[in-house]
DNA sequence: TTTTAAACGAGACGGTACGTCCTGTCTTGCT
DNA sequence: AGCAAGACAGGACGTACCGTCTCGTTTAAAA
């Protein structure tokens, strides 16, 4: 995570809301603690301590540590997925594949998330936030360049979330279950066999 | 969970080796708190109470509670999965999914499985061992088929490892990430859209 | 304590001076807690809902809760005592007594005062205003009919303090330390004692 | 406070009933803290912390802050008084206020007297529990001498507990509220005042 | 009449301590 | 030897107040 430390005074209580510094200081701290030492190892007064935040002002913004954990996940997808327009689907899905795959099983955020679908099986709130806030956009993502297909003529498969899942899942699997590697060349595969499959 | 409480009077202490009463007790008792409270309802203090156990035995034979799951995880999954030999891949492929589909949607066996797949998210020893003792064992089921098929002559496809992932990744991933619903139907399409891309 | 409150709108800020609102309804709002909560049940947080104020307000002109409770004695403390002169020095001396007792025992200003001594047992600051700010001047009002006795020819103990300490002390011992009821009759007796003791 | 550091290892639980150590480090430590730092500086989790104990041994066995503070001077007044039998009435008393006041001002265990008598303004439990287990047998002492001289055939006052007052009363109250020293001249002039009042 | 600065309400902030829950370790006495 | 019981040291929880700090409004004296 970037860590946009504000060369601002910072400023201790503000009538007009909250502090953005404590904000970002609490979003950084608890991704650190995430990376450093796993889900168990980030505890609210372990992100209080690293952040130099008051436990209440945690409290004040955030119901738990999988509330802050969603806002860094939120925050990092914007920024990360980019779903370029090739013009050709094949290319768009190995593009966007690729990139799923990278970010699930190789950055920081992919961590976040990792942890946010293991608490997910713990919690049925965070499985259905989990499910709507991050999922959900990404199936669009998934989605986008058989939509895009379709408009151009070219052919596509009838069940488009099907579609997805059959390119998705199998990268879920094996990041969150058999923890395989997943590279471009597997990823490029699946695209492969899908469409080899429809066409 | 089958519930074999014994009759017999429950002694506390054995000279000879430990209480299968106690061990069946915790294993119950793990469960019923699993099904009942969720993940982070399962606590050692719990399971010993509701068990009639003390804490010291639970920690002589069990490390931590995953471990507990495990042993029930472990003992349900041998006891469930049948994996007929039908003469016929199709049939095979999709009795075989349908039946892991319901294990882990429908079971509290599966709710076991899923509470550990979560956990494997948070503790990279859970992930091991997850991936060693349930996932390994599995996915030799899965393979199964086709290797029957490929001893009776029918083409397969190239890499069986990667065929699986195709049929068990979705299933895996709509019950764990998008809690999509997993009936046979989707399953058997899924078994459809990989024989048809590799025939 | 008398609520004088005002039935003009309340002012928020005023350039000179401080607001006398705000003070009467923080007084008040302190005196209300103390009799309904306890001294425990006293914080500048509950002050300041109670009395519609800031916190901030609080600070500016007081230091803390006790600060806030000599403010409220000293002012009840001022209308309370009469201390008549009857020209006898029993009659003085009981109607003195009389009005400790009562005013200790039996008022919301004696609960207060209680509060104080209470906490002047934690902390030598607040004791040291205690006895320099209520103490002196009521040790002066036991003294009182003694001069005046002396005034009039009247034989009187030679150390007025130590007289005022056996009419005064156990008062406050049955007041503070036993809970002891004391009324009309024991603290006549009192100062019977007394004046047959020096007579 | 005497520290009677067992020379034992230390057990960390025991079947039966709790630690000796660990009672007597709490006792020390909030002996400790009370001299040191006052009322205010006594908390639950400094006391464990200089104990050296968890939190939570001392909400097993003690309720509150002042609860163990009344262990304390309870185990300590039961060594401090001696009350002797002189067979001459004043001498007793004498002795005996002599040694009241001593304690009270002079002691560590008269500090914690101090703080809990300030406690009983603002807590009636803590004034029942200080008043039933504290002054109560204190005021047997008090009374001792006087019954001791009536078994002797002398004349006594009629209201003992009045004539205790009358001794103790004072010197509490310079104690508490005036802050003024009470030496052996102070408490001899008390007793002769009394001797002489009801002689 | 306009400026302006003190006091105000509101409330977020970094902190400390609270009392509770659970962890994993330990000892004891019974079976 | 294994067990039920349960006390122990420790750590994190979520809450309540502390005292400090803006912020934007209200007000009346000064300009």
């Amino acid at each position: 995570m970037t860590t946009p430390v504000s060369s601002q005074p910072r400023h201790h209580g503000n009538r007009h809301g909250r502090s953005e510094d404590a904000r970002l200081a609490v979003l950084e701290a608890t991704d650190d603690l995430l990376v450093e030492r796993g889900f168990a190892g980030v505890t609210i007064e372990g992100i209080a301590a690293r952040a130099s935040v008051a436990k209440q002002t945690i409290y004040r913004w955030w119901t738990s540590k999988t509330d802050i954990l969603f806002d860094a996940l939120i925050q990092d997808a914007a920024e990360y997925f980019t779903s370029p327009d090739t013009g050709d689907l094949g290319s768009d899905l190995r593009a966007r594949l690729g990139e799923v795959a990278t970010f699930l099983a190789g950055t920081d955020a992919g961590a976040v998330c990792r942890a946010l679908a293991g608490q997910a099986q713990h919690d049925p709130a965070v499985a259905a936030r989990f499910a709507a806030e991050f999922v959900a956009p990404q199936r669009e993502l998934d989605v986008a360049p058989f939509r895009r297909a379709a408009a151009r003529g070219e052919p596509v498969p009838a069940d488009l979330e099907a579609a997805a899942d059959q390119l998705t899942g199998p990268v879920w699997f094996r990041v969150l279950i058999t923890g395989q590697p997943v590279d471009r060349e597997y990823t490029d595969a699946l695209v492969e066999g899908l469409l080899r499959g429809c066409g």
